[in-house]
DNA sequence: GTCTATAAAGTGATAGAC
DNA sequence: GTCTATCACTTTATAGAC
């Protein structure tokens, strides 16, 4: 491991931890199986993390992002321009579905890995503000749903992506319990019909 | 520890384990851990458990009874005969988020717990299983809530009720993060108005 | 700078004294 | 039957050789 800068080494190890994570749970990842998964010495570690409370809030700081970037499809729109504003939340929970199907093991270590951080004084804070940017991210995708189909929403939008947030969370461990493709799909579309229930109509019954 | 039988020992470390989960995570629940929280020596714990899987297996399975039994207060049917089905089902989510609320730590516990079951082969289906009940007992309260209205579910009302398992959860989630009482009132009254927009109505426009 | 070797503490499990 | 004492192993972390 000749002359690896540490930022590197500390990416490596970094990466091979949250391998670890996904494969075999927070538990198992010990200094000794992530510098192994990273083919390096157990020197190494400490050389670059000053304990692994140090490496567990790293983990922490990237599963919430990773998070942030698997809930960014509910963002994309649709290109066709007929679609219900119904449509559009059920499109938007199905690519974030798939994005769970994609990668089960790294979104159940993902999970752990919240939970870890709220059991954590030092990372509780920072699982308590990304949940909040979820929450503003999934407003922002109902706000442009909503003006995309003319439509408006008839309680506070806040509250509405709140229950996008609620439903998605729920949603994506019926799936890692039940790995059930139709049942999720289902609830996706129940969901969706759930949501568009709160938007008002815009001139005549739908 | 004179004489204490062996039924009841084995009881007395699942209940010491169970706080110590709910306290400190699964991960504190060693072996000694457990022991010295049912005040008895190390010996006790194999005389009784074959091994840690053994009483964890223990756990999982106390766990998602709990957690049914948390979930059951959804059925309990207010008195008042002049609620409307959104009332109703508002009345269950709030009394299952009280149940929530009275011991938030039990609740983090649990949910550690249904994470452990998922990576363990062994109470895997176990989760599975469990996760069939509860919303399998959800259906039914929501078809009596239905009846008691007068009112019909418009999609089939086990996607209705798999749709209230995935909200409670997802509330659970969003209390335990946020902590914020009224955030997850406003979520359960949103999330009980989409629940009733899937049914129909009996008569004339609510 | 890098890594082998080891320290110090904790783990599940068990043998064997009483 | 009950429990002390201990084994064999793993963990985080570090000292010190190269």
């Amino acid at each position: 491991m000749a002359h690896l800068p540490a930022r590197e080494r500390r990416e490596a190890l970094i990466a091979a931890a949250l391998r670890i994570v996904a494969r075999e749970g927070v538990a198992a990842a010990t200094t000794r199986a992530v510098v192994a998964e990273a083919g390096m010495p157990l020197a190494s570690f400490h050389y670059v993390f000053a304990s692994r409370d140090e490496l567990m809030a790293e983990l922490v700081q990237r599963a919430v992002s990773e998070e942030y970037r698997a809930i960014a499809p509910l963002l994309a729109s649709g290109e066709s321009t007929d679609a219900s504003l119904g449509d559009l939340v059920y499109a938007g929970l199905v690519r974030y579905l798939d994005s769970v199907k994609a990668d089960p093991e790294r979104e159940r270590g993902m999970l752990e890995l919240t939970q870890y951080a709220l059991r954590d004084p030092e990372t509780a804070p920072l699982a308590r503000l990304q949940y909040e940017r979820y929450t503003a991210l999934v407003q922002m995708a109902l706000e442009a749903a909503a003006g995309r189909t003319e439509r408006s929403w008839l309680v506070p939008v806040g509250e509405v992506a709140r229950m996008v947030v609620a439903l998605a969370d729920g949603m994506t461990v019926s799936w890692l319990v039940r790995r059930e493709d139709r049942e999720a799909l289902a609830l996706a579309r129940s969901a969706a019909r759930a949501v568009e229930a709160h938007a008002g109509v815009p001139a005549g019954v739908r």
